[in-house]
DNA sequence: CTGAAAAGCGTGTATATACTCCCATTCCTG
DNA sequence: CAGGAATGGGAGTATATACACGCTTTTCAG
């Protein structure tokens, strides 16, 4: 219905999944951000030093295909890191390549950061309860893997 | 387990709430956003064009809380509707107000770009089934509500 | 071996997102 | 009713996202 009660052509739009994502994605960003940012990491710089942390040293492109990220996008996100000195960015064997690497001062961050990350996340979990966490998780990864090529975190 | 095969500190982030929800929008978006294409509408222009359409009539603030988004985002978000000439700008009764509108372009633009939409959509409600993409839907909206005042679409 | 195809990356451009300030207007208290 | 508080809003700044394009290096067919 729209603000006359006449029946919308668009109710259905809604439930676009889409906007929903978007919009629940807004909320958690904030969220995290927020509760993070004692340990001046954001949501998403975390989860990149948290990737490196485990792939020890990877190509802008791998990177990138694990993340689920456009690759200029990564680029562009590694920026802020190599600037505060928690990534180095160097030139691979194959000369084409760039290699990324976590600096002992990017395991420090990573390390401080931790404990936030763990408060926030405990807290959505919480929430949802373990049994729904779950089973969005599932959800969000089947999604994640409809529309690209699939790999997961540790 | 990273790369040398030793336990991470950091298993426990492959779960990230965030970093999940994040990976999933950023897929999701791109299909929906190609899949939509031919309809000249991103998917977040859609969803204000379509909130518009059945608000009617709304300022800044009041269409950024319905959107779960920063006003200052959506102000950002409204350009480039307003330069394409599909939404009209005008300042309210409060002259503090700005008031928003779908132009008569903008209500043919929602409407082309419908069934493009009706298509990205419907292939993801297949593929996830109906059933668990009432439960996704469900599990969005409560993560919307728990960091924000939550308001329903149509 | 040479030259075209392919792979890896960065930049330009544009949208999306949100925080911090700051300005204009309205509201409300004394 | 005067003046400070509150509200609505934009601009500055910074990160996040991705497409189109072009550059460099590698690969590979002939």
């Amino acid at each position: 219905m729209n603000a006359k009660g006449n029946p919308s052509k668009f109710e259905r739009c809604g439930e676009c999944a889409c906007f929903n994502l978007r919009k629940a994605s807004r909320a958690l960003t904030r969220f995290f951000d927020k509760t993070m940012q004692p340990g001046e990491l954001r949501g998403t710089q975390f989860s990149i030093l948290v990737m490196l942390s485990v792939v020890e040293l990877e190509t802008v492109t791998r990177l990138s295909e694990t993340l689920v990220m456009d690759r200029t996008t990564l680029t562009r996100n590694l920026r802020p890191l190599a600037k505060r000195g928690l990534i180095h960015l160097s030139q691979g064997e194959d000369k084409r390549t760039r290699t990324v690497a976590l600096t002992p001062l990017g395991r420090k961050a990573l390390a401080d950061a931790y404990p936030h990350w763990e408060t926030a996340q405990s807290l959505i979990v919480r929430r949802l309860g373990r049994k729904r966490f779950q089973s969005l998780l599932h959800d969000l990864s089947e999604i994640s893997s409809l529309f690209s090529g699939e790999k997961s975190m540790p």
